[in-house]
Parts: structure tokens; sequence; C-alpha cells
DNA sequence: TCTTATATTGCAAAGGTTTGCGAAAATGTT
DNA sequence: AACATTTTCGCAAACCTTTGCAATATAAGA
């Protein structure tokens, strides 16, 4: 290894100071064309790049972010995160990607990692586990922004980017209602998170008020295995649902698998409408009928949503993506 | 913001010096238990964390891995990262993750952001457009250690972990024949990447040997679109294949869609094998016959090999997965 | 020629940590 | 009591960069 690329060494290669390296570098007005040249010559012949940590160690400014998620591996979020990636190094950032496997602790920990990383700000999906939120406001209030996305806190002293659950819910109901369906089947994620409660409520609720002969159940599942199970036991039944509703992909794959395994067919037999990014339900046959939910749109907005909050130091705001229905052949 | 926790901070409240209050943090000997104690439980008290940007500065020892894998939201990747996250939080590392988009100059964008954040290692999934890799050479030598895996380079001289592909590509020959299938269509990914053309030999090979008699016939597809075109067409053809071989599951998504247009039946009109992780398999109806690819398996065994390049110092190495056939009714 | 303004460059401190080495204090040994 | 050991601690340099301010050189003006 040749002598390392710093600004101290192509100072002293160059017979000039420091200081002077460091501004030619960056097109200091200060520093005359014939020195800058020399610099930026000898710089590029030896590969220069700043050093990060000096640069951070000394501005206090690092460019780099924290994403927080549950799961990476899980229909909705490696589409954000894709989405936050792609967008963040446009601004010159980049990621480090924690999971906190849905456990509260880990998600903690992973916090931790974040503030000795002192990273210029977090994204966060709360896990369904998370109840305490001292630890994020300590951060906060230590001067790293946070950015909720997706499963947010209920308290809206926080910054927020998420779907508008509730909407969700209500169009899901009038999807039902329009579509002549009686005895609803629905099947919802863990109940403690708020995104549960709030598409739960906006079904049940909007569906009373669109009409009174509606029945509907409801069940709640934790993962793919679980829902399985909930819709295997309601298949089998004597008055099998006429409709099944599927949170979100998670659900709506145990719900197909459960289906198929009956040897069901949809939507002669029974119909499907899930909350989804639509990968799933167009791979499915006939394609799944879903309230579309785009992670690459939420990422895009989370990411504007974090510049908005460093530049202008907002801290409590709430941002929500509105979702549309797409028409598969499911219902 | 009260005082920031910092060495100099603490040393100056306790009236110590800097040296003694970062010794007896680190528990070390020279240290006496009581002055341990004063230090210990005011850093705790003020929350301490020491500076990882000072502390690489002094150690050049940074805690950070940097992946760099094509598209992070695609089938098999995400598992892969999911599971390298894990394992190296064990060991105390965090990963940087960047996404190369299937892009060349991206890709060695994403290598020069690696640089510059001094990462501790690199992972690497090629993109198929990757020729040049001088820059992994360069980076390399700079004394960064790199772990190719999936899309690894054909040259011996670097740190591989993949899949055993041209096994896989045998694998899929013996079942096609012992399923006495005749006529076969394998639709492969981007024909410059060594995965596709190993696979493609080993099938092609194997199948040869096997029995003179099977008719093959093979296509590429650069992603999802792609391939359920190229099965769309084989599909209008007068005399059908009887078994279509997907090399990955985005070719399979492609192609099952494909089927789904066509409003064939699986396995009655036509047999599907593909190479897979076995998710999407699970939810077709009938679950799809797959050879199964791990990216959780790939993604521990990199980390591994990752502390062993560190520790030893390999500079070339090329571990292997095996991959077995799972079941479905797709045949 | 002397002053004043302008264009260039260098000095040095700061940011937080680690660590070799020397200093001081405590303890042990005759 | 004099010396040797051991225990405990502090000094200061180094890692690399940024930046306010001072310094020097050069050109312009009188």
């Amino acid at each position: 290894m040749n002598t390392k690329a710093t600004l101290k060494n192509i100072a002293s290669m160059l017979g000039i100071s420091i200081s002077t390296v460091s501004r030619a570098l960056k097109d200091h007005p200060d520093i005359s064309n014939e020195t800058k040249k020399k610099v930026r010559e000898l710089a590029d012949l030896m590969d220069y790049e700043p050093n990060a940590f000096a640069v951070y160690l000394r501005t206090n400014e690092s460019k780099v972010i924290g994403l927080i998620v549950p799961e990476i591996s899980n229909y909705f979020y490696h589409s954000f995160v894709a989405a936050v990636e792609q967008e963040a190094r446009k601004k010159g950032y980049s990621l480090i990607i924690l999971q906190s496997a849905n456990d509260a602790a880990v998600e903690e920990a992973n916090l931790k990692l974040c503030k000795l990383n002192r990273v210029a700000g977090i994204f966060v999906a709360l896990t369904s586990e998370t109840r305490d939120m001292a630890t994020f406001d300590r951060i906060k209030s230590s001067g790293i922004p946070i950015v909720f996305f997706d499963k947010v806190p209920e308290d809206n002293h926080y910054v927020k980017v998420c779907l508008a659950d509730r909407e969700v819910g209500k169009l899901a109901a009038r999807t039902i209602f329009d579509k002549k369906k009686k005895k609803v089947f629905a099947l919802f994620g863990n109940p403690n998170i708020s995104i549960t409660r709030k598409r739960k409520q906006g079904l049940v609720d909007e569906l009373k008020k669109l009409s009174p002969f509606v029945e509907i159940a409801t069940a709640t599942a934790n993962n793919t295995e679980e829902a399985m199970q909930a819709t295997l036991d309601t298949l089998s039944n004597k008055s099998k649902p006429d409709l099944i509703f599927c949170m979100s992909d998670e659900i709506l794959t145990g719900t197909i698998m459960a289906i198929n395994k009956k040897g069901l067919k949809i939507p002669k037999d029974i119909g499907v409408l899930a909350v989804s990014n639509g990968f799933i339900p167009k791979i499915c046959n006939p394609e799944i009928t879903y309230i579309e939910t785009s992670g690459a749109v939420l990422g895009k907005k989370a990411m504007k949503t974090f510049m908005e909050v460093l530049e202008k130091g907002i801290t409590k705001k709430m941002d929500v993506i509105e979702s549309k229905l797409v028409e598969g052949g499911s219902i």
C-alpha cells in the first residue's frame, strides 16, 4: 500500500499546507487556480477521498440514516426500503438498515446502535410489542430527528408518514357493499398496532353505516401461519363466509394457502379482498382484488418528509398516503 | 441539552484525566476498582456512548459492513439481507445497504460510497452488466475485504459464496428425466452472469447424458415481464412443451402469470419446475415443485466466510451451498 | 516610494478517542 | 529506613479534517 491519500500527505508532497489543500479541493475562492489545479491532479492520482469519520468528527454532520423495520423480508417493507435507499442516495445519504425482529428489546438495541453511529436521522416502523416510547423521546430530544412510518405511534407529537388506514378500511367496506357480499370474514394483523385498529374500525363502522344486513366476523393473526389456520377454521364452519378480507400481504398469503388446501375456487366458492402492494395479488389466478398500498410511494414520501424535518426543524407532522382499489377477479 | 457525554466531560467532572476515564470504562487492569466504580456510575448517569467516529479515526477499525445488491426488493436478496443483518448484529457489525439497480455505473458509485465510509468489508452480488472488475480489485488491494455472493465473478482469485449452480442444473435435469418429461422449455435469466451459464450448462449437459430423447429449448429473460412474454410465446406454439423450467423466482413469476393468462392448468396442461426459495411456489395451487435456494442459508454462510477472511486474511476462497428438491404438485 | 487594498496561503485549535510511556503513590522487602 | 515493586494514574501524540484568523505576497493607487 502506497502512502495513504490524506490531506496531509498531499500537502507535504506538494510542499503546501493542509488547509490550502482542503480549500483547493472544495474550490474555495481564496485559492489560486494554479494551486487548485496542482492539488486536484495529485488528489485524483492518489484517489483521494475525504475520511468521512474525520469529517463527521469535525462538522458533526453525518450522512447516514438509520432505518429500523420489524423485518426486511416482508412484503411491504422491502419495497419501502428500496425506495428510501434510492431517494437517500440522491441526497447523498446512505442507509444503515436494522431489523427489530418484532422484539421491543431488539428495537431498543437498534436505536442505541443508531445513536452510537450518530446517524443524521432515523426511520422507524414500530414493532407490535412497542409500548414504551421513552427511548424514542430521549433520542429525539438529543437532536436526532425520527420519522415514523407505517406502524406509527398514536400520539400526535411525532413525525409520521403513513397510509390513510381508516380510509383503507372504509374503502374495503364500500367495495364489499358494492359487490353485495353478505357474510364477511375479516382477518387482521396484530391488534396492538394502530394500523390494525384503524383499518378494522374503518371497515366495521363504514359497513354498519352502509347496511345493517352485512354480517361481519373478525379475527387476528400474527403471521402467515396463523392466518392460514384462522382461514381454515372459518372455512370448516357449516356456514362459510362469502368473502374474506385480508389486512395485509402476510395475511393474504396464509388465506390463499388455506383456500388452496380446501380446494375452493376463487371467486366462485369464496371471494377475497386484500390490502396489498399488488405483487401477490397479481400472481394469483384469478388476480386478487386489492386496495393498493405502495411501499415505494410511502418511502419517497418518508424521505421527503425527512428532508423537511431536517431543514425546518419540524417536530410533529402527519403525512398520509391515499389508497385506491385495484380490481382483480377475486370478488 | 446538558453537557455532552464525552470522556473529556466525565473526566473534568470527576477531576481525573481523560485516559483514566477511557481505561476505566474498558475495565483496564491499571485502574483501581474504586475509580472504575465512580466513572461507571457517572457514565451511566450521563448515558455515555463512545463516539464511533472518533473511535474509528483512532483505531482505523469500523464496525460497518457494506452490502451491495442489484435490488433489495427481489425474492432472493431480501432474505439474504435479512440473514446477514442478523448475523452481523451478533458480531457487533451493522449494515449499510446499497442497491446497484443492475447498473454497473451505480454499482461503482456504491463501491465508492463504501470506501468513503471506510467499511470493514463489502458483500457484493454483481449486476449482470458488470464487466470491469478493476474497481473491485483496487478496493480489495486497498485492504477492504470483499465477499461476493450469488452473482459472483468467474475468476477464482476472489472470495465467493454461492450456490452449487451447476448442481442445481443437474438436479433439474434428473428431475425432468425421472418425471419422464419429453419436451422442455427452459427459461433463464441474463446470460451474462455466471450463474445463468452454469445452471444452463448443468441442465443441458446432464439432460443429454441421461437421455437423447428429451427435447429442450432455452430462452433468456431479464425480468418478470420478459419471462411472461417468452412463456406466452412458447405456449402459443402449435406444439407446446410439457414442462417449463424457471431459473429463478423472477422468471417463475412471469411464467405463472403467463400460464394463468392462457388459462392452462398445472400440472395437467403443463408442468413447472423452478429454482426458488420456496415462497412463491408455496402460494401457488398446486404448489410448484422447486429446487431450493435459501437466501437465509447463503447469508449465514457469507457472514461466516467474511469473519474468516477478516481474521485469517484469506483472499481467495469459494464456498458452495448445496440445494435440494422440494416436491410440490406442479409436475 | 509609501500606503492601502486584494489575492493567496499558513497556523493552530478543535472534534473525541486510544495508547505508549513516564510519573507518582502505595505497598512490600530487607 | 532505604530500596525495590507494584498499583494507579496523567501526559501527549496521533487519527484526519475544517475553519477563523493571521501572515505574507502581490498589485494598485497616490
